[in-house]
DNA sequence: CCTATTGCGGATATTTTATATCCATAATAG
DNA sequence: CTATTATGGATATAAAATATCCGCAATAGG
């Protein structure tokens, strides 16, 4: 059970955009050089995120990224929704119809016992990351960061964010 | 975030192995056939679970598979761990040491707070799959099975399970 | 001891998914 | 009108999952 990268990238992108000022947006070139990754791939990331309305994405000069929502309202969840997709983990190739001893179409009317225990399972895991709303996240590594980075991400927001009219 | 097939087939294999009477194993042949997927991958994931030391393998004429302890101490995440492994699924790039406004080591003590989150949720979401023993599992499906299925299931396995010494 | 059976480990092939890039187009500010 | 910026599709590349094969080791039973 492997996460792809574009998950981590989306997550630490929609926290550096909760931290733009009001009325500003960041263009996705800015957004994979503050990160440190591939401008191309990143803006798929940022696409997606686009498209499950979790930020808002504006074209033309002095557009960009801004979050389509208050940061309290966006959850881990809703980045990794959007990216990954909402479908289940695991995909129950219905087994239990195999082979001589196969079960007949009459009982397998509920979902298999298998199945059903590894849906709970990662219904759990959604609403753990569902409880985690962007403010958490920013406020966790604000309080890690120095005065001095503090500092320096807000002067690169300063000279890359762009102003809506 | 996808969870192999084999996690699957082991999960079905062990609660096959859970019906068999005391004394029995199961080669990894009939096993596969039971649940009608490939012999040589299904086998792949036996060594797993041998190899975790979930089930005991019995090489040479009238061997096969067995668990390894009772099915009430076998738990789905112990069938997934085997099979898949323990590694987390979200690994972590240290995505915040990059870039213009990279982090310093010193402010990296602690794991990133989107990594700590979505090892959370993991935690949450292995501890209960840890919660669903393979008596459960079995009780399930027995209750759904009609009383001709089971009979034919009890039949095969008086047919294919072998004795041992 | 001999033979048939059965699991083990390594090597390999095949398919699918993730990762990454490029380009033509559309939208927009100035 | 021009420069900028996101979009969607097509495509290339790398990695992982899926699947198979084979020689070896272990074991039961004759």
């Amino acid at each position: 059970m492997k996460i792809g990268k574009g998950v981590e990238w989306a997550a630490h992108a929609c926290v550096l955009l909760a931290a733009l000022p009001e009325g500003r947006a960041l263009p996705g070139e800015a957004l994979a050089a503050f990160l440190g990754v591939p401008q191309p791939y990143m803006a798929k990331q940022l696409q997606a995120l686009s498209r499950a309305g979790v930020v808002i994405a504006q074209r033309g000069a002095a557009g960009g990224y801004r979050l389509a929502r208050p940061a309290a309202e966006i959850s881990l969840w809703d980045v990794t929704a959007a990216v990954e997709g909402e479908a289940p983990s695991f995909r129950c190739a219905e087994v239990r119809r195999n082979g001589p001893c196969g079960a007949a179409p009459a009982e397998c009317a509920r979902p298999c016992a298998i199945a059903a225990a590894f849906h709970e399972a990662e219904s759990g895991y959604r609403r753990a990351l569902a409880a985690a709303p962007l403010t958490e996240l920013v406020a966790n590594i604000t309080r890690e960061a120095s005065a001095a980075r503090k500092q320096r991400i807000a002067a690169w927001i300063e000279q890359h964010a762009t102003k809506r009219a």
